[in-house]
DNA sequence: CGAAAAGGATGATCAACATCATCTTTTGCC
DNA sequence: GGCAAAAGATGATGTTGATCATCCTTTTCG
């Protein structure tokens, strides 16, 4: 039994992170498999010993904070507490940040490869829609229990927050963008019940949470 | 002169749309030059006479109903009224409409193509955002004028409308896709005002959704 | 130490593709 | 009819990429 058993998930994970980081930056055809062997400072020639094809490579790149637990890439600045009552609105705030929106090689999948994952075969859109379900799951157990509407809050919380970090990715103009981010934000917050009502008309939901001291992020 | 002084525009218009019906389906890294033209009945040759690159084209193909006049592929079934004085529902539900969900060649561009845009260039982005700010403008008129929040609610119900689109299609479960249209098409009639909300005292509408089993995980 | 087995590197293959230079066809005008 | 210009067709070019067969390296164990 040459190399420690652990090296080979090692190895597969350090090019699985890799590989998140290239296809969140230019997609699924945007990447060579020799590009993304090269990010995990390896050659091509190992590849297909870890992965059956580039598309296998891709459904297990797509995870996320909200699936994979060694999600270890919090933007910058915002750091979520998976434990506390307020997890809901944390999601909303941080899903939204501004760092989520300028972190594009650590963003969310969900945000950077919706329409390449649209035209992927069904593992890469199992995979989506496994990252979008434990969102939507999250949130619906973080929202006050209201009952029926939970679910469909939860959805669509969900959808705001992917859709309106879409677009803003996919404009051009910056303000604009933001100006986004923020009518996204202070919606979502309003449907999950976390925020004043639609009089309430404060200028933008800064309220930042005291970090937690989790482990330090990766240099 | 010969040909006639339409000819050329109308070439160019026929090719514009056959790059959109492609584009929708695989994207810009996923469509060919010489499958555009010939999706367009012409062959690779006059193609660089029309536009000085592929790029060129795939700003000009990011229109969509909001912003060209010439709009003649609404999703089938699915009829709009610019002029009609609800207008706003009416986008709400054609554009989360199961046509709509279907008809990838003729969807939205801004459902078919965020993330390929969101690592384009800035004609791109420039093309995508003034699509949509056209819709936000639409809807923000189309809703019952109650001052400023109008603003705010017509971004959201934009990106609501995208959002939820687009994490549809990118999802494997149908059952799924289709519960999340459905919850953000309430969700997004709610915030436009254009609904009963959550705490109207009549009935309930008899709009009773069944719960659909889940798929088998692994699928 | 030396062998075995897995990990990793290299070179080759086969297929696309964007772009351009160069022909050929079409058409309005005289 | 005939012609010139615009539109369209064709072939070439230089590059890149996924995949695989094969060779070299490293590591653990007897």
């Amino acid at each position: 039994m040459p190399y420690s058993p652990g090296h080979r998930d090692a190895t597969k994970a350090t090019i699985v992170r890799a590989a998140r980081r290239l296809f969140n930056r230019s997609g699924f055809d945007g990447v060579s498999v020799d590009q993304i062997m090269a990010e995990a400072d390896l050659t091509r020639g190992g590849f297909y010993r870890h992965f059956g094809s580039k598309s296998d490579l891709y459904a297990e790149a797509l995870q996320c904070f909200f699936t994979d637990p060694g999600w270890d890439s919090n933007w910058e600045g915002v750091e979520i507490d998976r434990a506390a009552a307020d997890i809901g609105p944390q999601i909303v705030r941080a899903y939204l940040s501004h760092q989520h929106f300028e972190d594009v090689d650590n963003s969310c999948p969900m945000v950077a490869l919706p329409s390449d994952v649209a035209r992927s075969g069904e593992s890469a859109k199992r995979a989506y829609e496994t990252v979008f379900k434990a969102m939507v799951d999250t949130l619906q157990h973080g929202s006050r229990p209201d009952g029926h509407s939970g679910r469909t809050a939860a959805l669509s919380i969900a959808a705001l927050c992917v859709g309106g970090m879409v677009v803003a990715r996919a404009s051009d103009d910056q303000a604009f963008a933001d100006e986004l981010r923020n009518a996204c934000t202070a919606v979502a917050l309003r449907l999950g019940g976390w925020k004043e009502g639609r009089n309430s008309r404060r200028p933008a939901p800064r309220k930042q949470r005291r970090a937690k001291p989790r482990m330090p992020r990766r240099g």
